[in-house]
DNA sequence: ATGAAAGCGCTAACAA
DNA sequence: TTGTTAGCGCTTTCAT
């Protein structure tokens, strides 16, 4: 039994351990870091074991100052509370996690200034990278590119000068959407959109594209928030009118539950009086009453892709766009059978 | 126009700002930090415009080596899908972005393992303070008391050694329920009930209060995941049987969708058939088709709580429980009147 | 294979 | 009121 016990207060350091092993406090970092410099096997032994006795964590901030990075990313979503960006959240956390980057986590609330203010806590808080899964279409962008902190912009549909993208073919979902709802021979098809954000022109187009391409005149057209009570709102003032639709194409699962749930208020059934089919494919679609027909985003590869993009910069070169075909999920909301439930 | 360009690469540090300035690094610490020292109003006037000019920004790597403080806060939760905890991390970064903290958001995905691990990595990140809303009632608190990182346990029902817990009143919350329940003519009502984590036994506890205070025999329970998943299979189960309860409680509002699916794919109709409570109180209940009875968690009350607990640590003392009281939210799933839903 | 030591950017005690 | 400076814990270059 030497001496050498932990300190009586404070955090156990690298050189507490270097005492106890007998070693230099370089030799420690060494076996800390699996290099970059090699260490005897026998020495390694006795550095791992007095880490274990002192029960020795490395210091986060100490490394980050000395490194240059905290291996942290920042995530900036609209709001959490839809599952959208909640199943974007877990799926960038365990691709993040996988690297060795742990993820902040922050809700700008649809909020331009809200945004703006969390960006640069982000950056103040030295991450290593951002992701934004922006609420508007311009300002907080250029922030962005003015960073200098790699970032990457979710959920857009097409590029972006200065940044890199990854998102999703919003129009095409949404045009194979609609494109189902007249196979299913609808010939009034209403639209629920968001009102902001990215992705919502895209899938305003995709809805024209069905339509035009279908011979039916343009449809009724709602604009609302992305929320469960924007669906709410926009359903019921879509059937106040002399003349409703007979199928309803929302943005977002919420905004299709939202009109679940007014359309049950107003005696209507689903998907005989009115079909529904909307856009996310989150696990609320899943377990709608009936099942919600919906575009599944991938949101998995999404993630995967925004992550890498962040940990592995490129030298150089231009920025780029990455898109993600989505895949049309049907279900009773608009006629067609029910899928299975996942597991 | 002095000379002191900001350097050519890497960050603007403390020092180029003292230089610009013509004053010493104290000085810009003062400013930056409001103290601890007075500075001449014309010297921080200088100060901050050569903040402006250089684009300084404080590395808080530093900061946080220098005062042993990362002004991070951890939130371990057992699945952001779930929108009452979605609602949670909501109200807790709110309350911790107030006093100046951000919060380092994790998913433990009800994995035990996996969340001994993520509670590892947010001490090794000097966390200044971790809540955790945890899965299982015992092991990882352990890990807590012996952390040496101020530790909160969010959703318990009652005290636990040695650490500091927040909680709601879960049996109260849900024998009220049941109550309304029975007070609506029900006699034989079932619980669908989580099957692992915080509060399990008290929304059970509170249950059988109300039943047998109502002199009814026990329904049926099922125990199952928090999901709604968990929901849909437990109602398909319970009205597989031969004696069918008329009502349900289910633990969670997400447990009630699943059950309110698998009820409708049955024929079941919504309250005529089965009356329907769950307990939460999440937008998710407020929107459901039908709006679901259910009880609220005061979710802001106790993020705040939590927080305010790990940010002025209390000295010495034993560990303190606090426990809020939950209010029942009536709806047309029970057969009441709808409820107005949130602006 | 290992050790010594410089220095990352910041805060605050001490000096002036 | 302002300046000087030690040192937080770590990584890594340069010696040995």
């Amino acid at each position: 039994m030497t001496s050498s016990a932990p300190p009586p207060h404070g955090q156990v350091t690298r050189s507490d351990v270097a005492r106890y092993a007998g070693v230099s406090t370089a030799v420690v970092s060494y076996v800390v870091n699996a290099g970059p410099r090699p260490v005897a096997e026998a020495t390694a032994t006795r550095v791992r074991e007095a880490i274990r006795v002192l029960g020795y964590r490395p210091n986060a901030s100490a490394r980050a100052l000395r490194t240059g990075s905290t291996r942290m990313l920042g995530l900036v979503v609209p709001e959490i509370g839809n599952p959208l960006f909640a199943e974007l959240a877990v799926a960038v956390e365990q691709t993040a996690a996988r690297l060795g980057y742990a993820v902040l986590l922050v809700n700008s609330e649809s909020d331009p200034r809200l945004e703006r203010h969390l960006i640069q806590s982000l950056v103040a808080r030295q991450v290593d990278g951002i992701m934004l899964s922006t609420v508007q279409n311009g300002s907080a962008v250029v922030d962005l590119t003015t960073l200098a902190v790699p970032a990457v912009l979710l959920n857009t549909f097409e590029g972006r000068e200065g940044v890199d993208t990854v998102g999703v073919d919003a129009r095409a979902g949404a045009r194979a959407a609609v494109e189902h709802l007249i196979g299913h021979g609808h010939d009034r098809v209403a639209l629920i959109i968001g009102d902001s954000g990215e992705g919502v022109e895209a899938r305003e187009q995709g809805w024209l594209d069905a339509t035009r391409a279908g011979g039916l005149i343009d449809g009724p057209l709602v604009r609302t928030s992305f929320t469960r009570r924007g669906g709410y709102d926009a359903a019921t003032r879509l059937f106040a009118g002399p003349r409703p639709p007979s199928a309803l194409f929302a943005s977002s699962d919420l905004q299709a539950l939202g009109a679940l749930r007014a359309l049950d208020e107003l005696g209507l059934r689903v998907p005989d009086d009115v079909a529904v089919v909307c856009f996310d494919g989150t696990d609320a679609a899943d377990f709608a009453t009936p099942q919600l027909s919906t575009v599944r985003q991938p949101v998995e590869r999404m993630a995967d892709e925004a992550v890498l993009r962040l940990v592995t910069p490129r030298e150089g070169g231009p920025p780029r766009h990455s898109s993600f075909v989505p895949a049309l999920l049907t279900g009773p909301s608009c006629g067609c059978a029910a899928r299975p439930l996942d597991a």
